[in-house]
DNA sequence: CCGGAACTCG
């Protein structure tokens, strides 16, 4: 019975285990035989059968580990590599300074390298430089993987100069460890820094181990995307296409999302057409594209016509959430309504809700908003009731407003957003006394605000802007600019809004500027100043547009005969002829 | 003896 037969059976055994019943009978005969104390390398098989596997399950996992009278360092190894993958890896850091505590057994390589992966997943920047220290003391830094996955904790814990730093210092590297670094800028607030060192990468000639792969493509692509810019988007699909990289389904799939974000929709779909087995990804980036876009009733025929019936892949929470989402931004309230209740096989999540409540509070039927909320199988979160509020708002519902403002209150939220909307819900309704009321509430509370800002690309740089910012070397110019539109715009009927009337999130805009200062007008200024009629105009705003902007830019493209997009925080606006493709409904 | 790194849609 305790043979090294009755061992190799029963670790095959471990090893097709399916079933969470079957993993505690694994454990019960394991504990029975004795087994569990005596063959470390069955125990070890348990426990990661219990902690990695899907119908595993970490608390019984970590029951098992703590039951263990002898541990190896193996046994902390593959029980810390569970919670470090699981929900809650920060946990792991608990088990890892036990384990220094006690030693033997003592951490090796692999002890470091999953708890380097739970300092990434968690953003435990201090504990990846403390783990970066003890690996160099326990004499492992000649370890690339380990460096690497260092590397990719301080890149993911938002440390880039220490990423680089470390980079620097690899005795050896290889892609994993460009990729790792890459992909950690590309996610972060400096997306350009990213595609330099991609640049910096292709152009020089690396060795094989270094030379860039699939990944390098996923997250060059992934950095265009976050900055919206085409023609670092084409860049890398040529360089993708010389390499042969871009046969890969994941990097057709991040194409198809990158040419999508940086507005050239056409493209995106290009890809996604002439991808040959296409998956679930390629479905849902597809439908968010077009969502992203505008085009809610396209995205409802590609799922409706041809992902449901021909394309072999069933949809999850994020199909749903791309068709819901591609109704609520072309106003199709009662398709979305449809597309909700026939939702099969997946879970509604808040944010199923918050975009059907989205929909039917833009349109109007709050009534049916409410009563959606009420019969949510949860409690709703403060984005939900932002999203009430913001329906009472445009519709004038004073009593729903309040009740927004209040559970929003109540949960302890306060954007600056909040208290705008509610004063704009009284300013209408000539409640002078409320509007003043919020107004010194505003004052008083620690609101919190994000700073807008607005980047347009011309002449292959980047021109940033904050609202009523002074400091582009040519502010000069760019306001002489934008008083010569404000003019032009005045002269085809436009009546600047005054906060009273400014209906949508000019939340979290700094209220004390005018809103003709908006970073988003002085990129456009600046783009009409400073590229050739007849081009197009490209701009990129953080928070989304306000309605004064939008009216203005819908003008500008009338009255310059440009072409403007503006992509802001949740979709792109295109301005052409005096309309924009969001038919004034966002 | 084995094992650990980079990665697409919200």
């Amino acid at each position: 019975m305790t043979g090294a037969p009755a061992e190799a059976l029963l670790e095959e055994l471990i090893r097709r285990c399916a079933t969470f019943p079957h993993v505690k009978q694994l454990h019960a005969h394991l504990l029975a035989t004795g087994l569990f104390r005596r063959s470390p390398r069955l125990r070890v098989a348990f426990l990661e059968l219990c902690s990695l596997s899907p119908f595993g399950d970490l608390t019984h996992a970590l029951a098992a580990f703590r039951s263990a009278s002898h541990t190896t360092t193996n046994d902390w190894n593959t029980i810390i590599r569970g919670i470090a993958s699981g929900p809650d890896p920060a946990s792991s850091f608990v088990l890892f300074s036990h384990m220094l505590s006690i030693s033997p057994p003592r951490p090796d390589a692999l002890t470091l390298s999953f708890t380097a992966r739970a300092a990434a997943r968690s953003s435990a920047g201090p504990a990846a430089l403390q783990l970066h220290a003890l690996a160099l003391r326990l004499g492992l830094a000649a370890d690339v993987r380990l460096l690497t996955t260092l590397l990719d904790a301080y890149a993911k814990c938002s440390l880039p100069d220490a990423a680089l730093q470390l980079f620097d210092e690899m005795p050896l590297r290889d892609v994993a460890a460009w990729n790792a670094l890459l992909a950690g800028l590309a996610l972060g607030p400096h997306p350009h820094t990213a595609l330099a060192l991609f640049r910096r990468m292709i152009s020089s000639s690396l060795p094989d181990r270094e030379s860039p792969n699939e990944v390098t493509i996923i997250a060059a692509a992934s950095a265009c995307a976050q900055l919206g810019t085409a023609q670092d988007a084409d860049a890398v699909h040529e360089f993708a296409r010389q390499r042969g990289l871009d046969a890969d389904i994941r990097v057709r799939n991040v194409l198809v999302d990158t040419y999508a974000k940086c507005g050239a929709l056409d493209r995106a779909l290009d890809v996604f057409r002439s991808t040959p087995r296409k998956t679930l990804v390629s479905w849902n980036t597809a439908l968010m594209a077009l969502a992203m876009h505008g085009h809610g009733a396209r995205a409802l025929r590609l799922f409706e016509a041809e992902m449901l019936p021909s394309s072999g892949v069933v949809p999850d929470a994020i199909t749903y959430l791309a068709v819901l989402c591609g109704c609520v931004h072309a106003g199709l309230v009662d398709d979305g309504l449809r597309v909700f209740h026939s939702m099969r096989g997946v879970r509604p999540t808040a944010k199923h809700y918050g975009a059907v409540v989205d929909l039917l509070g833009r349109a109007g039927r709050l009534a049916e908003a409410r009563a959606l909320v009420d019969a949510m199988p949860f409690a709703p979160d403060a984005v939900l009731w932002q999203t009430l509020l913001g329906a009472a708002r445009t519709h004038g519902d004073v009593v729903l407003a309040e009740h927004a403002a209040d559970a929003l209150a109540a949960r302890g939220s306060r954007t600056c957003g909040e208290y705008v909307l509610l004063s704009n819900v009284y300013a209408v309704k000539a409640r002078w006394g409320d509007v003043g009321r919020v107004r010194d509430a505003m004052q008083g509370d620690d609101v919190r605000k994000v700073p807008g800002f607005s980047y347009t690309e011309v002449g292959g740089e980047l021109h940033r802007f904050l609202n009523g910012d002074t400091h582009h070397e040519q502010w000069r110019e760019i306001y002489a600019k934008l008083e010569e539109v404000e003019a032009r715009v005045r002269a085809l009927g436009h009546v600047p809004a005054t906060e009273g009337n400014v209906l949508h999130d000019v939340e979290e805009e700094d209220k004390e500027r005018a809103i003709y200062q908006h970073s988003e007008k002085l990129a456009m200024a600046f783009a009409l100043a400073t590229t050739p009629a007849g081009t197009s105009i490209q701009v990129i705003k953080n928070l989304r547009i306000c309605v004064d902007c939008h009216a203005v830019a819908k003008l500008v493209s009338k009255a310059y005969r440009r072409v403007i997009t503006v992509r802001d925080r949740a979709r792109f606006h295109r301005f052409q002829d005096g309309e924009c493709s969001c038919g004034d409904y966002w």
